[in-house]
DNA sequence: TTCGAATTCAAACGAGAGTTTGAAAAATGG
DNA sequence: CCATTTTTCAAACTCTCGTTTGAATTCGAA
C-alpha cells in the first residue's frame, strides 16, 4: 500500500481536517487547504470530487473516531458510580478546551456542524448519532430510572449543552467583562463545578 | 421626522434584521436584503457604509432591545422567589422557540454571533454585555451567596448554555433518532424541566 | 523497456460576493 | 421658483470562490 497517490490524499485530509476544525466549512477555502497540504488545487476535485466530497470524508472520519472512542469507554463507565461516570463524561466533553490533539479537532468539527448543519451531516447524524446520544441517555437514566424516554432525551441534550456552551464561547468568555480564563487548571475546576451542578440537578427525582 | 430617506433606511434595517436572524451574517447577501427591502443595491452603501455597517446597526438594535427588555424585568424578578425568578429567566431564554416575533429575532441574531463572533460583536459585547450577564449572575447568586465571582460567572454561563443548546439545535432535535419536538406545549414542558434541574444543581451549596 | 492508465499541474472559467461610479431624480431651504 | 444638496438608480468593477480543462508527468504491469 501507500501508493504515491495515497500520500497526496492523506496530506489533503490532514490539512483539511485542521482547517475545517479551526474555521468551519464555509470559511475554509480550497486554496487554503491545498496551500497547507502543498498539493495542486485540482487534486481535491480529482480525489474527492470537490469540496463537498472532501468534507464528507473528513466528517465521516471525525464521527467514526469519536463514536468509537466514546463506545470504548462505555463499559468502563458502567463499572463506575453514576456520579463518577457523570464527572468523567463531562471531563471528556470539555477536553477540547485543553489541547489541539486529534480528539479536540474532531469534537470541534462536529461542533461546527451544530451551527449550520450541512445535508451531509444531517444524514450522518440520523444514521450514526444513536449510539453517541444513547450513551448520554443511559448515563442520565441512572439518575432518573423512572423517567420516560422524552425526559431522558432532554436530559441528555441538557447535559451536552452545559458543556458545549463553554467550548463554543471560550474566547469570548476569556475577554472582559467576564474574564473567565479556561487554561488547564481552569478546565479541571470547571469540570468539577459542572459535575456537581449536573449531579444536583439530576439527583432529585421527578 | 420620517424624512423619505428614513423610510429607505428603515426598510433596509427591517429586511436585514429578518434575514440576518434567519441565516446569519455570511449566508445573507446584500442582494437578498435589497430584494426583500425593495430598494436599490447601492442604498446599503450609501446609508450604512457597506454590509458591515448595516450589520453593526442591526446588532446594536438587537442588543439594546434585549438588554432593555431584560433589565425591565430585573425588578420584577427581585420581588419573586429565587426559584420563580430562575424559572422565569429560563422561560424567557426559551421564548425564541415559540414564535417569530421581534424578541425571537433579536435572540437569534445574538445566537448567531456566539458561533463565529465578528469584530463588531466582540466590541459590542465587551462594552454592553455587563448588565445582561449581570442579571444572570445576580440570579445565581441568590442560590449560592457565598460563592466567589468566578464561580458565579461560570454558573451564569452554565445557565445560559442549558437553554441555548435547545435553541440552536431545534431542528436537529426534532429529527430522528431523537425526535424531540418542541412545539408550544413542548417548550413549556421543557422550561419546567430545565427549571427543576437548574434549581437542583444550584441549590446545593459549594 | 514500453505502453496505457493514473495522477499531477498551471491556467482559465463562470458564478456570486461586496463595492464603486456617475448620472438621474427627488427633496430641501432661501 | 430656483439652486443646491441629498437620495436613488442601473450598471459595471474587482475580488474570491469552487470547478473545469487539457496537456504534462509519473506510475505500474506486461
Amino acid at each position: 500500500m501507500t501508493r504515491p497517490s495515497d500520500i497526496t490524499r492523506d496530506r489533503i485530509i490532514k490539512a483539511a481536517e485542521r482547517l475545517f476544525a479551526e474555521r468551519g466549512y464555509d470559511a475554509t477555502s480550497i486554496r487554503a487547504i491545498v496551500a497547507k497540504a502543498r498539493v495542486n488545487q485540482a487534486a481535491i476535485n480529482y480525489h474527492f470530487d470537490g469540496k463537498d466530497g472532501l468534507y464528507r470524508e473528513v466528517l465521516r472520519g471525525a464521527f467514526r473516531a469519536l463514536t468509537e472512542q466514546q463506545l470504548e469507554h462505555a463499559d468502563e463507565m458502567k463499572a463506575m458510580s453514576r456520579e463518577a461516570a457523570l464527572a468523567e463524561f463531562i471531563r471528556r466533553q470539555l477536553r477540547p478546551l485543553l489541547g489541539r490533539d486529534e480528539y479536540s479537532r474532531h469534537m470541534r468539527i462536529l461542533n461546527w456542524e451544530t451551527v449550520r448543519p450541512t445535508a451531509v451531516f444531517r444524514k450522518l447524524l440520523s444514521e450514526e448519532a444513536a449510539p453517541f446520544m444513547g450513551l448520554a441517555v443511559e448515563l442520565v437514566r441512572r439518575f432518573q430510572p423512572e423517567a420516560d424516554q422524552r425526559t431522558l432525551t432532554a436530559a441528555a441534550v441538557w447535559l451536552v449543552g452545559q458543556c458545549s456552551v463553554f467550548l463554543r464561547n471560550r474566547e469570548q468568555l476569556a475577554d472582559p467583562p467576564l474574564g473567565l480564563v479556561l487554561d488547564e487548571t481552569g478546565v479541571e475546576w470547571l469540570a468539577q463545578l459542572l459535575s456537581r451542578w449536573a449531579t444536583g440537578g439530576l439527583g432529585r427525582r421527578v
